[in-house]
DNA sequence: AATAATTTATACCGAATGGTATAAATTATT
DNA sequence: AATAATTTATACCATTCGGTATAAATTATT
């Protein structure tokens, strides 16, 4: 009954191997990311692998998690340094104009990677990510209601069908950047969002 | 010297183990497709199939032309059916209103799925994709560019960028759309193409 | 119709896959 | 310090993977 914050061994591997295979999973994919690879990622062996996971799967979705919840916490510092809903959201996109080497070299964004491999085959997956779009969907919505509250922002516009186009923006322009070899292609759509803010949400 | 458009057997084979391949590679993944999932789809065995490629990539890669060939046949029928550039980039969000249900069906857009795959470890295929964007992005540029040249769209546009831009929107709306089971979702980024159409390039 | 060339089916290959049983080593509990 | 519980390493499992050799069947050519 005296272990607060004290993580246990298993604890430790458990997050371990899920920090080692992030980028693999997110790279390779969640499929074709095999065992071997976690192992030479790891330098583990297959014992502690399946000691602290059911099975693949369950590690896959683990790592999705991981990478999920790394970004919002990126996110998540970026947005905290501004208190205006504009300010924010222009962070946001700001975010990705300054991290968008290092993003494509990870893989890309991870809900996408994983949206589209999971969409049509990977059912408990695919929830996951749902619930995750949705959180992330959440918090964009709330920059915008408190901007709205505050006066930044007009009180007639729908605040979740703004923070969807946002994503959908983003990750259209994710996805055209990375397979054309092409930072602007990204930055084209990120100005677009700026665009949107700019001139349909700011009052 | 005389068979003009005559398919030899061997061609038809080729066609024939390519278009019943074609959802399984677009639903199931390239690399995920395995080599008894086509046997089971066609019917055919081993031999046939090693016969008509050289390998399961090649075959992949000739599935992605097939996929994205098709895709701009049913396009171009739409797009042919209006002369004004303005009616012919509203036909284009009109098909996907209309043909969501039958693409979601089929595992979604060619495209955005290969893309994904392709980006980190598929290099001729990501290669065949560049190409395909491109002449995707040179077809909308077209429709674009008779639009400023007959006065229907503002000569100050960039054609390119919003070429580019539309199938951001686009592709941003089929991931979470498909992901999210919503098609409301691509609705809403199938009106944004719409706004920005009417709002910023239209005179 | 006979022969040459191509296409198909069968059987097989080594390698890699995800997963398990078991025993050793480590950690936690008393 | 002794014992119980957990975690790790090794060796193995059946199955599936992409691919090939070979022979039969089909098609094209003369």
């Amino acid at each position: 009954m005296e272990q607060p914050t004290q993580l246990s061994k298993a604890d430790k591997t458990r997050a371990f191997i899920i920090e080692k295979s992030s980028v693999l999973f997110n790279t390779k994919g969640y499929r074709d990311t095999s065992l071997s690879d976690i192992i030479e990622q790891t330098g583990l062996t297959k014992g502690s692998i399946y000691g602290n996971f059911e099975n693949k799967d369950e590690l896959a979705i683990a790592v999705y998690q991981y990478n999920f919840d790394a970004l919002m916490a990126r996110l998540d510092t970026v947005l905290d340094e501004k208190t205006k809903a504009y300010d924010k959201l222009m962070a946001f996109t700001g975010y990705y104009r300054e991290n968008w080497a290092a993003m494509f070299e990870r893989g890309g964004c991870p809900v996408l990677n994983a949206s589209i491999e999971a969409d049509d085959n990977f059912e408990v997956l695919k929830q996951q990510i749902q619930s995750s779009i949705n959180s992330w969907v959440g918090k964009l919505c709330a920059i915008i209601e408190s901007g709205q509250k505050n006066g930044e922002f007009k009180r007639e516009i729908i605040a979740t069908a703004y923070a969807y186009s946002i994503i959908t923006l983003l990750e259209g322009g994710i996805m055209l950047g990375k397979i054309m070899n092409s930072h602007q292609l990204l930055s084209l759509a990120l100005d677009r969002i700026d665009i949107m803010v700019i001139n349909e949400m700011k009052r």
